[in-house]
DNA sequence: ATCAGCCGTATTTTT
DNA sequence: TACGGCTGAT
C-alpha cells in the first residue's frame, strides 16, 4: 500500500492513534471499533513514513490466530518488509528469546515445552517428592502453581502465612516441580514468561540487548495481560517514556480466572504517566439496538474506563427473546429460528453463531441442529495434537531433541508395548530420583539399578539404544520430516497400529501419517521463509544491536516442535456454510450477522459460581460475567437472539432457574415489547407464553406445568422414546402409551435392572 | 496388560 | 447426566 493511503479510511481517533509520536499510548478500543486496523496501520506507518526498521518493532498478541491475522495484514501493507517484524504471541516470543538465553536460566537451547498433560504428570511426581501425604488434588495444586507463575512468583517468592499448612505444602510441591522441570530440561507455559522475567530482573545486561533492539512494542488485547506479561512489557519498554502501545478494552476482560488483571489496563495511565489515551468509540459492526442493549448491560459495572460505543448504523431490528420450557425445546427453538433466518435469505448459515456459557450446553444444541439438518461446526480448542497417538509421536520427537525429558520418556517407555511394566519403571524412577538425574541418564547403565532382573535390564537397554540412535539421527537431520520419518520407522508406531487391525487403530495410523504430512508442510514453509529472509538481510544495523531474526539458527526439528507446542494446528476456519457453536469465551474477537445467546438464566449465565457470596452483584466474578455478556452481545451485527428456559437439567438434576439478571438490564423496548413479560421468577408466571412452537408441530410431547411440583401433566401426542424418571423405578425410556392426559398409562423400559413397567403418566418426570 | 464397574466430580481454557 | 480416574478381577 502506498503511504498516502494509510490514513485515508480512518476516523479521527483512529488516525490519532496511528500518528501518535513517541511515548506510551493506550488505545481503548470498544468492540467492533477497528482496533486491528489501527495496530496494523500504525506499524505500517512507523515503517513507511517514520522509517523505523521493521526489526525494531515487536507486536504481541495472545492467540496465534490473532498473530497470524496481524502478520497477514501487515504483509499486505508492507510487502516483504513485514518479514523482519516480530509479530507473535507472548509465549512464542518469550520462547524464542529464552532459547537464545537458555544457558542463563539453567536450560540448554534444546529445552522442550510441557503442556497441560505433561504438567499434571510432573505435579503428581513432584507430590511424591514432597513426601508426606498431600491432601489435595494434583489438578488443584497445578492450578495454584500456574497462578503463582502468572503472578510472577517463584516458590521462594510465594507469600505463605506461617500457619498456612496448605500454602507451605503447595510451595514445597511447587519447588519440587520446578526442580523436576529443570532436570528434564523442560519448561511449562508459565515458565516461558516467568523465567524470562526473572532472568531480566537478575541480568540487566541481557535485558539491555533487547531494549536496545526493540524500540517499539505494541500489545493487542492488553486487558487480558497477567502480572508476568505486564512485567515483561515493562522490562522491555520501561515507564515512563518508552514506546509502548497497548490496545484493549477493559469491558472485554474475561480471563481473570486465568490470572489476567483488568487493573493493568485501568491503571495504565498511572503506570505510564503522560501516556496518551485514545478512545475508539465508533462501532462499525452492530446495529444500534444491539449496541444499546450491550451498553445497558455493561454500564452496570462500576470499575471501568468511561466510554460509550456509538454507531451511525441503523437502529436495526429488535432483539428477540426466546423462552422455552427446557433446554431441549430451547435447542429446537434455536434451530427453528436458524432455519427461518436462512429461509428469509439474507443470512447464511456461516454468518450465524450459537453461544453458550458452559460446554455442557452444547450437546443438546448439537442434537437439535442435527435433527433439523442444519450444518454446524463446534468451535473448540485443539484436537489433532491432543490425540494419544500424535502425542506419543511428539514425545519421541521431543526426546530426540532432548532425551532428558522425563515426562516424554515415561509416556512412551512402553509404547508400543515392549514389556517394560510399572514395576520396572518404578525401580528406574526411584534410582533416578536418588541420583538426581534424568531417567535417560539413569538408563545409561541399567545393570547398576538395584532390584532389576536381567530381562528388565535387557529390555531397557534396547529401549535406551533406540532413543540414543534416534537422538543422534536428529542431530544430523536436515529437516523435520526426515526426523519424523525416521522416528516412525524405528519405533514401529505405525506398524504396531496397523497390526492391531481394528478400524480405530487404522484411523490412528492415518493420523500419524498426517503428522508426517504436517512436518513436510512445515519444512516447505520454512524453506520459503529462509529464501525471503536471505533476500532482505537488514542493512544499516548499528554494531551494538542484534537485529537477527529471533528464530535464527533453530534446528528444524526443534522449530517444528515449537510450532506444535505453541501454535497447535492451524485452527480450522469456521466451517464454510456452517453455523458456529461455541462458548462465549471462544467468541471473543469474532462477529456474526446473527447471534444466539442461550441459557440466560441465573445459575447458568451468570454462572452459579458468580452467584455465591453475600453481595454477588458487587463481586468481581459478577463483573466478569457481565463483561462476558457484553462480549456476547457485541458479536452480533444484525440480529441478536437471547434465549432462556424455565427449567433445565444440568448435571443430572432438574433446576428451575430464574431469568438472568442481565435480562433485567435490557430495556424491554429493545425487544419490541412494552413490558418485560418474561423475566419474573418462574413461580410467579402462571404459564409460559404458550410457545407457538414445536409443541404444536411435532415438538416436545409431554406437557409440563411450571406452577407446581413434580409430575408430568399428561401425555399429548407421541412420547415414545422419551426419557423419563420415576421416583421409585429410576430413569427409563417410554416404550408405548395407552390413552392420553394425566391418567394415561405408559409402558416404560427402566434401567438398573428394573425392566418394563406400566405406570401412570402423572408419576413420571421428563428427563 | 486390559477392562468393567464404581466413585466423585462438574465454568470459562488465548499459551 | 457423563466422564475420567482408580481399583480389582481376568
Amino acid at each position: 500500500m502506498h503511504e498516502s493511503a494509510l490514513l485515508e479510511d480512518l476516523n479521527p481517533p483512529q488516525r490519532e492513534a496511528v500518528l501518535h509520536g513517541d511515548g506510551p499510548l493506550l488505545v481503548l478500543s470498544g468492540a467492533g471499533s477497528g482496533k486491528t486496523r489501527v495496530i496494523t496501520r500504525r506499524v505500517a506507518h512507523l515503517v513507511m513514513v517514520r522509517r523505523v526498521f521493521p526489526w525494531r518493532i515487536l507486536a504481541v498478541t495472545f492467540t496465534n490466530k490473532a498473530a497470524r491475522e496481524m502478520r497477514e495484514r501487515l504483509s499486505q501493507l508492507l510487502g516483504s518488509q513485514a518479514n523482519d517484524l516480530v509479530v507473535s504471541t507472548f509465549h512464542s516470543s518469550a520462547a524464542l528469546i529464552l532459547r537464545r538465553e537458555a544457558e542463563h536460566v539453567g536450560l540448554t537451547r534444546s529445552f522442550v515445552i510441557y503442556d497441560d498433560g505433561d504438567q499434571l504428570n510432573v505435579v503428581k511426581r513432584a507430590m511424591r517428592d514432597a513426601g508426606i501425604e498431600v491432601p489435595m488434588q494434583p489438578r488443584e495444586i497445578l492450578h495454584r502453581i500456574d497462578q503463582e507463575k502468572n503472578a510472577a512468583r517463584l516458590p521462594e517468592h510465594m507469600q505463605v502465612e506461617p500457619g498456612d499448612e496448605r500454602g507451605q505444602l503447595i510451595r514445597k510441591v511447587y519447588a519440587a516441580y520446578q526442580e523436576r522441570l529443570r532436570t528434564a530440561n523442560a519448561v511449562d507455559f508459565g515458565d516461558l514468561l516467568l523465567l524470562l522475567v526473572t532472568l531480566f530482573r537478575k541480568r540487566p545486561d541481557v535485558l539491555e540487548n533487547y531494549r536496545r533492539r526493540f524500540h517499539h512494542v505494541l500489545v493487542d488485547e492488553f486487558q487480558d495481560t497477567n502480572p508476568v506479561q505486564y512485567e515483561l512489557l515493562k522490562q522491555l519498554a520501561p515507564p515512563p517514556s518508552a514506546n509502548l502501545v497497548v490496545v484493549g478494552d477493559d469491558d472485554q476482560s474475561i480471563y481473570r480466572w486465568r490470572g489476567a488483571n483488568v487493573d493493568n489496563i485501568l491503571e495504565f495511565p498511572q503506570q505510564y504517566p503522560g501516556a496518551k489515551v485514545v478512545k475508539l468509540e465508533q462501532n462499525y459492526r452492530s446495529d444500534q439496538n444491539i449496541l444499546t442493549a450491550a451498553h445497558e448491560v455493561i454500564s452496570k459495572n462500576t470499575r471501568r474506563m468511561p466510554k460509550k460505543l456509538w454507531s451511525d448504523r441503523q437502529k436495526g431490528q429488535t432483539l428477540s427473546l426466546l423462552l422455552s420450557r427446557d433446554e431441549r425445546s430451547e435447542a429446537q427453538e434455536v434451530a427453528r429460528q436458524v432455519l427461518a433466518l436462512q429461509r428469509e435469505g439474507f443470512i447464511k448459515f456461516s454468518s450465524m453463531a450459537v453461544f453458550y456459557r458452559v460446554n455442557a450446553q452444547s450437546r443438546v444444541l448439537e442434537e437439535a441442529l442435527r435433527l433439523a439438518r442444519i450444518p454446524y461446526t463446534l468451535v473448540s480448542g485443539r484436537s489433532f495434537y491432543d490425540r494419544a497417538e500424535v502425542r506419543d509421536a511428539s514425545a519421541y520427537l521431543r526426546l530426540m531433541v532432548n532425551p532428558r525429558s522425563d515426562a516424554d520418556l515415561l509416556r512412551i517407555i512402553n509404547t508400543p508395548a515392549r514389556g517394560i511394566g510399572d514395576t520396572t519403571v518404578e525401580r528406574v524412577t526411584d534410582f533416578a530420583n536418588e541420583k538426581g538425574v534424568s531417567l535417560y541418564e539413569a538408563l545409561a547403565q541399567p545393570e547398576e539399578i538395584p532390584a532389576l532382573n536381567s530381562t528388565a535390564v535387557k529390555r531397557l537397554k534396547v529401549f535406551r539404544n533406540l532413543l540414543s540412535s534416534l537422538a543422534s539421527f536428529a542431530k544430523g537431520a536436515k529437516d523435520a520430516a526426515s526426523a519424523v520419518d525416521e522416528m516412525l520407522r524405528e519405533t514401529k508406531l505405525v506398524e504396531t497400529l496397523v497390526a492391531e487391525g481394528s478400524d480405530e487403530a487404522q484411523t490412528r495410523a492415518e493420523n500419524l501419517k498426517e503428522f508426517l504430512g504436517a512436518a513436510q508442510e512445515f519444512d516447505l514453509n520454512r524453506a520459503a521463509a529462509a529464501v525471503q529472509a536471505a533476500q532482505n538481510a537488514p542493512e544499516d544495523v548499528p554494531p551494538e544491536v542484534d537485529a537477527a531474526p529471533l528464530t535464527a539458527d533453530t534446528p528444524p526439528l526443534q522449530a517444528f516442535l515449537e510450532q506444535i507446542s505453541l501454535v497447535g494446528e492451524a485452527d480450522a476456519e469456521v466451517g464454510e456454510g456452517r453455523v458456529a457453536l461455541m462458548t462465549l469465551h471462544a467468541a471473543k474477537g469474532l462477529e456474526f450477522d446473527a447471534v444466539f445467546l442461550t441459557g440466560l438464566e441465573d445459575g447458568v449465565f451468570p454462572h452459579a459460581r458468580a452467584l455465591k457470596g453475600e453481595d454477588p452483584d458487587d463481586s468481581e466474578d459478577m463483573a466478569e460475567e457481565r463483561r462476558l455478556c457484553y462480549v456476547g452481545f457485541t458479536r452480533a451485527r444484525k440480529r441478536l437472539f437471547v434465549s432462556l428456559t424455565q427449567c433445565r437439567s444440568l448435571f443430572g438434576e432438574l433446576r428451575y432457574n430464574p431469568p438472568s439478571r442481565f435480562l433485567r438490564d435490557v430495556p424491554p423496548a429493545l425487544f419490541g415489547i412494552s413490558e418485560h413479560d418474561v423475566p419474573e421468577p418462574p413461580r410467579a408466571v402462571a404459564v409460559a407464553p404458550r410457545k407457538r412452537t414445536y409443541d404444536e408441530d411435532d415438538g416436545p410431547r409431554i406437557d409440563r406445568s411450571y406452577s407446581q411440583a413434580s409430575d408430568m401433566d399428561g401425555v399429548t401426542g407421541d412420547v415414545r422414546g422419551m426419557r423419563v424418571r420415576h421416583e421409585q423405578f429410576g430413569t427409563g425410556r417410554v416404550v408405548s402409551t395407552d390413552g392420553s392426559g394425566p391418567n394415561a398409562k405408559v409402558t416404560v423400559e427402566f434401567g438398573g435392572g428394573v425392566g418394563l413397567k406400566r405406570v401412570i403418566a402423572r408419576f413420571l418426570i421428563p428427563g
